[in-house]
Parts: structure tokens; sequence; C-alpha cells
DNA sequence: CCATGTGAACGCTTTCACAGCT
DNA sequence: AGCTGTGAAAGCGTTCACATGG
């Protein structure tokens, strides 16, 4: 019983809202979700009743089930179940820097990795340089360290941060290294093998959603938000 | 006859993706769009179809349908198709980037602009110093003229990079200024009144999506790339 | 023959309405 | 009473298989 991809996506944001506002811990309801990020009520029911039937089917962890209450849900459970379900086996997922220019290094001082289940442990440039100038609060290497580093702490996910030139070169030795995820900033479209998965995160790619949402509002389609 | 939301944002994709090849004219087929997008070849040629439809409902431009021919698709003509189908008018789009620290001035040098519908023609800062310092091929300005220069350029999207802390207060205030598209880069999550758009990017919610595809995988799920 | 183009069947996601729990 | 939880129905997007056109 998979969680279909639309819910699983739905859910995940819904975990980083919970966690980013974890000082809140009365119970919140579907309604109130629903003013917080515009899904229907239902909609949000419905997934956190997908995320109940894949809970029995492995069943495991019997105790973190009762995230439900007579007005609304536990947030930390809900986050934490979410989580759970969405396969993180309680480890927090490691990711690595790979290109330590002006968009690469804002990275380092990125604050909306507190409260996530992701840690950045480490950064990789070409440029030696930047390396040895730019401070964070985990190491930065150079590339020809990557094997090595990767390996080393089993990192799983990639913030692909180069030129789009070197984007493809990039992910296919990212690849070899071990990396099943790669969150690609760079404007090149990557082609990788099985069993590896890319999100494409692009301005511009955005900023065609927007256009095609606002265009299509202007006849009567119903709003996601 | 309006096109289905999965479909404008794969096309939207495929345009940009042929806008960047630009140097490519020999025509392109639908098995080739589906080597280098992993979508299957079928789901594109409907997507075109989809395309086709809504053209014949508004019956404008009539010479710019022909973008087929018996070995595959010109790339040119299907790419400024699709952008008309999508809501393009014509006119580029123009974009303008709040908060110019660590990511936002990032901006002011990112490549993927180029070949793309969308123009770059603002920069926006509380901090004056940052506006002075820094160099772009378009203006920066201090936070108090952006209802000045929005409206007097007809700015229709923000890129919205400044710190959480501030995110809905400046969404608010770009509300007021005309802008009817945000970008927002920020973790925060963000509210705004009907009739504008945002679209969020977050890393987080990235590494979150490719958890969760790398999690079904383990299943028997068919991959989308 | 090649590749496009599209009605029709299929399968998944959302919506609805109401049962169940506290 | 209020809110969660879920089977059943409706709505959509995808897949298929074949007709069509250069």
């Amino acid at each position: 019983m998979a969680i279909p991809k639309p819910t699983a996506e739905r859910l995940s944001q819904l975990a980083r809202l919970l966690e980013q506002r974890s000082t809140r811990t009365a119970p919140i309801s579907s309604a109130e979700i629903e003013q917080l990020t515009g899904w229907p009520s239902h909609t949000i029911r419905k997934d956190i009743s997908a995320l109940n039937a894949s809970q029995e089917a492995r069943a495991d962890t019997p105790a973190e089930q009762d995230f439900s209450t007579p007005s609304g849900y536990d947030p930390a459970k809900l986050a934490l179940a979410i989580r759970k379900a969405l396969g993180f086996s309680g480890e927090r997922g490691k990711c690595c820097i790979v290109g330590l220019g002006r968009l690469g290094s804002a990275f380092l001082e990125y604050a909306g990795f507190q409260g996530s289940s992701f840690d950045l442990v480490a950064g990789f440039d070409s440029n030696v340089n930047r390396v040895e100038i730019l401070k964070a609060d985990f190491p930065l290497y150079p590339a020809f360290k990557m094997k090595d580093v990767i390996g080393r702490l089993g990192i799983a996910y990639a913030i692909l941060c180069v030129p789009p030139a070197k984007a493809q070169e990039t992910a296919d030795r990212l690849v070899e290294c071990g990396i099943v995820g790669i969150v690609n900033f760079t404007p090149a479209i990557l082609s990788v093998p099985h069993g590896t998965e890319v999100e494409n995160v692009s301005v511009i790619d955005a900023l065609g959603s927007l256009t095609a949402r606002l265009a299509v509002k202007k006849s009567a389609t119903r709003s996601e938000k």
C-alpha cells in the first residue's frame, strides 16, 4: 500500500510546515491546515488516512500512531509519522553542496535546514581557493576528494550548483560516488541512470508555472491557492 | 479547452529545453524528446495534441500552427507555440529580485535567463549599502522605491529572497505594488490574496520529494525518469 | 514506412457524504 | 457537537492502439 506521489509531496511539505512552527504544540485541525496551505481539508484528511494505511502495513513503531486527538492532530507526532512513512528510517538525510560559486555558497548560511530532516555535511568545489576562503559549519573539500568523502560519510544527496556547462559531467561523477538524489539548481537538463533521482529547481520553470496558472485563472478553473 | 496543469508544466519545461538548444534547427521527434526528458513519447505527443486543441479554440495566429514535419517537430516553432498557448502574449515577462543577500545577489549573474521568456529588470534591498555596492546588468534600488519602480516598469513577477522573518511582510507589500506572481525562495509559507500566485522553491521540499520517490521506488512503482 | 495525432479504456487522485470516535 | 477517518463516486490525466498524413 504505497503512498501516491501527489499525496507524498503534500505530506512532505506539511511535515516541513509543522517542523518549522514547532513552538506550537496545541492540536491542529485539518481546517486550520487548509487555511495555511490552501489544500482543501478533505484532501488533507485523506492524505493522512493514506498515512495510517501504510503504517499498518509495516507493523513497526506501534506507539507513534496516535497523532490524532478529539480536536485535531498533534503537530510533533504527526510530523514524525509523516517522515517515517516517507522513508526516513529515523536517520537524518545527509547532503552535500557541489559547486561553491555565488549560488552554492549562499547555502552555507541558509537557515532553512534547521528543523528539517536533512543536514548539510560537506561542500565541494574544483577551485581550491574558494574551498579555503569560504567558511561554514561543516567542512569544505576540493572536488577530487568527492569520492572519498561521500563514501566515508555516507552522503546520499547532492545539491548541484556548478556552472551549466559542467552540470552533466558533474552529475555523472556524483552518481559514481554513490549519490542517489540530486537537487539540480543549474538550468541544464540532466540525464541520470535508473535508481538515481533528479529534482529540478529552476527559477525559469517556476516563473513558467506561475504564468501558466495566472493564464488559466482568467478562465474559470478552480484555484490551487 | 484549458490545458491540464501537469501537461502545462511539462510543456513549459520542454519549451525551456528547446530554447536552450536553439542552435539545433533540425526537426526533433517525440522519441528524441523522450530520451532527453524521460517522459514517454506518447505523453509528449498527447501534450502537444492538447496544445493543438487549445490553439484551435483561440483562432488567432493562424500561421504558427505548422510546427510538425514528417520527421518530427520544428524546435523553434514548437517552443513558440507552447509559450503562446501558456499565456505568453508575445511579450517577455518582467521580473525583479527582492532581497539581495547571499541568495538574491547570486541571481545577478545567473545565466539561466538568457534564452528564456523572462527578463530581470530590477533588484531591491532594504540595505542601501548593498544596493550601491552590488553591480548588475539592470538597476538596483533601495526598498522604498519598490512601488514606484514596479508600477512604472510594469513588473509582474518577484523573486523573493529576503530573510524568512520578513518574508510575509515583504510579500504583502509586493502584492500592493501590483506583483501578481511570486517565486518564494524563503522557507516561509506565504499567504496571499486571490489573484496572486506563489510558487515555492525550497531545497528542503526538493529533498523531501527525492526521498519520497526513492522510497516508493523500492516497491515496484514505475519510474518517472 | 516513418512519425504524428487522437478517441477510448484504464487507473489514479480528488471529492463527497456519512459513519465513528472522544 | 466537533473533528477525524474512510468507502464509494466522480473527475482527470495517462496509456494504449490504431487511424492518418507526408
